[in-house]
Order: structure tokens, then C-alpha cells, then sequence
DNA sequence: CGACTTTGACCAGCGC
DNA sequence: GCGCTGGTCAAAGTCG
């Protein structure tokens, strides 16, 4: 189908994802951390962010962040994604599954996190004409990207206003807690999602978002929102939306250091950011008011540690294709 | 009856 | 080449 393809295609030719030449490298600190960068909060999360469409609103203005999301939110996002550039590069690299991260939960799940996207393959069954099912053999498979966050939550599958088809689970090596996988329900949108629980800390939730939706909301089970006009210009996923015009409802995070999960399905605090690319990027509140943020690359893992922003100082997370209501 | 979940099997990538 | 592991499929079961 060329409208995957053209998808991919699109992605693979994307924004090159530099960024770390540009951090500040603090030195090593742990066994299978290369070492820790520092920058400060702001431009620097959000062209990282920015790359998988997340948009950080900076709250250092007047506006509370969550306000601001609610209040205003298709106008406050960056518009990253209208030139196309939220979409990082997919090299060919193929980031070895468990390669590192051994000692740092989010790291370590987060690092097996590779393959999305398996070829045709499965079950011997003719490969109909599935989206993500490009890979040939001998053909480094393409990613799209990939960004993942950590909740503390009592429930797995967390609501962000898109319905989701669980199509598989699976025991994950040196974790108690299975993994599930899920796709979007939206047939034209290939965009799948992973949830596990952190083994050294069962009460976190890992989930891994893989590609951008060309949709958008479908509405909450909770009585939401319903799909939203603009649901009409992508009838057939040919680009994607504007990203911009999106965030997560969900997740009002400020990326703080200490974070609750409310009885309310709808109010997990993000607590971490991870992922880029094939590079998926962890985090966890350290100590000393700052982010830490794992980075695992296919070999290394690297801590990128950001400053623990005041409350809404990086404001709402937007990931790409999450709509506001 | 349609949508969704469960679950065992299959396949591909990777390391040894 | 082999085994391990992650990712996916699809039949069967469940639910509303």
C-alpha cells in the first residue's frame, strides 16, 4: 500500500536526530551508562521531543500548564510537525534487544524495546497487504518513531483517547510482567503502542508508542470527547496531521520529581520521557531536582539529566497525533 | 453479531 | 547453524 509506504518513506527522510552532539556530557557515572549530559530544560526537551511531535509548552509565562492545555492548546503547540520534521530518522540501525541497561528498570525495558515492527512473517499466512510489513529480508527493517513514558499507575493500559486492539502478550525476559502490544483500531493507522510494567518497580507502567496517528481521537470510553472535524482530512493516512494541533489528554505532566497516580484513569503523571528513534530514552525522577534521562542506544546507554522543572515549567507533553479535546 | 481479548504458534533478528 | 527472544498472527473465546 503506498499511502504506508509513502509514510515510511517520509519518516526515513525526516529531521536527523542529532541532538546529543549537542549535550553537555558530564561523564560517566554507572556500569552501563556511557555518561550524562546536561541541558537545560526547554529548547533542548523540545526539539528532542519535538522530533516524535511531542510538544513541550513552555509554562514559564503566565499560564499554568494545564490551563494552557485545556485552555488553549491548538494554538500554544509548536508546530513541529507542519514541516513534516517531527519525524525523526529511522536508520537502518537495529538496537540489539537488552543490549545494555541492566541495571536501571526503565532502561532496561526500554532497551528491549526494538523490533516494533516485525516482518510479514508470523503464522506462515499470506502477507495480505499489511501496513507495517515492508521488511524484506536482508532489508533493515524501518522504524517509525518511537517514544515511550513511564507512569506510576495501578492500571496498564493507560487512556489517551484513542482506541487501542490488544493483538499480543508476551512474557518479557527478566520481567514477571508480561508485555502487551496494541494497535490502533483506526484500520489506516499503523500506529502501535507497548505496555509492561517496570519489573524493579511493578507499580510503573512502561509504555511505548510507535508511529504517529493519522487520525484522530476516536473519543473516550469515559464519555469524551468524539472524534474531532479534522478526522475527515486524513481519510487515508497520506500525511500526517497536524501535530501540533494535538496533546496527550491524558497526561497533564510537568515532569515532576515525585509522582502520583490519581484514581482517576485520566490524570497519570507523566514521570518520564524516553525514546527517539530507534533510540529509546528513559527516564526516571532523580534526586537534586533533576530528570534523569537513560538513553540506550544499540550499545550504550546514556543519561541525559534534565533539570526537574518547576510545576508546568515544561508544561504539557504532546505527543504526536494525541488530540486535544 | 461485531468488537475485543486471550493464547499458542510462527517468524525474524541477533548473539554465540 | 542454533538457540533465544521479541514481535506478530489468527483461531477461539468472551463480552456487550
Amino acid at each position: 500500500m503506498d499511502d504506508d509506504e509513502k509514510f515510511k518513506s517520509d519518516l526515513g527522510a525526516g529531521t536527523e536526530f542529532g541532538s546529543e552532539s549537542s549535550w553537555t556530557h558530564l561523564g560517566a557515572d554507572s556500569d552501563d551508562v556511557d555518561g550524562v549530559y546536561f541541558f537545560s530544560a526547554g529548547d533542548r526537551e523540545n526539539s528532542i521531543l519535538s522530533e516524535f511531535g511531542w510538544n513541550f509548552h513552555q509554562e514559564d509565562d503566565d499560564q499554568p500548564s494545564r490551563a494552557a492545555a485545556e485552555a488553549e492548546p491548538l494554538e500554544r503547540s509548536v508546530d513541529l510537525a507542519e514541516g513534516a520534521d517531527f519525524r525523526s530518522t529511522e536508520p537502518e540501525t537495529a538496537a540489539p534487544i537488552g543490549s545494555s541497561a541492566s541495571n536501571n528498570p526503565s532502561v532496561s525495558s526500554s532497551s528491549s524495546e526494538d523490533p516494533p515492527e516485525k516482518s510479514t512473517g508470523s503464522g506462515g499466512k499470506p502477507p495480505p497487504e499489511i501496513p507495517n510489513k515492508v521488511k524484506k529480508k536482508g532489508q533493515k527493517r524501518m522504524r517509525q518513531p518511537r517514544f515511550a513514558f513511564m507512569t506510576k499507575s495501578e492500571v496498564d493500559h493507560l487512556e489517551d483517547g484513542y482506541r487501542w486492539r490488544k493483538y499480543g502478550q508476551k512474557a518479557v525476559k527478566n520481567s514477571p510482567f508480561p508485555r502487551s502490544y496494541y494497535r490502533c483500531t483506526n484500520s489506516k493507522c499503523t500506529v502501535k503502542k507497548r505496555v509492561e510494567r517496570s519489573s524493579e518497580d511493578p507499580t510503573t507502567v512502561i509504555t511505548t508508542y510507535e508511529g504517529q496517528h493519522c487520525h484522530h481521537t476516536v473519543g473516550f470510553p469515559r464519555g469524551g470527547i468524539i472524534a474531532h472535524h479534522e478526522a475527515a482530512a486524513f481519510p487515508g493516512c497520506h500525511f500526517p496531521p497536524p501535530i501540533s494541533k494535538f496533546y496527550y489528554p491524558t497526561i497533564h505532566s510537568t515532569m515532576s520529581t515525585t509522582t502520583e497516580t490519581s484514581n482517576n484513569n485520566s490524570d497519570h503523571l507523566l514521570t518520564n520521557i524516553m525514546a527517539r528513534s530507534n533510540q529509546v530514552v528513559s527516564s526516571e525522577a532523580g534526586d537534586s531536582g533533576h530528570v534523569v534521562v537513560k538513553e540506550s542506544t544499540s550499545t550504550t546507554t546514556s543519561d541525559l539529566v534534565l533539570p526537574v522543572p518547576d510545576e508546568g515549567l515544561l508544561g504539557d507533553i504532546v505527543p504526536p497525533g494525541m488530540r486535544s479535546r
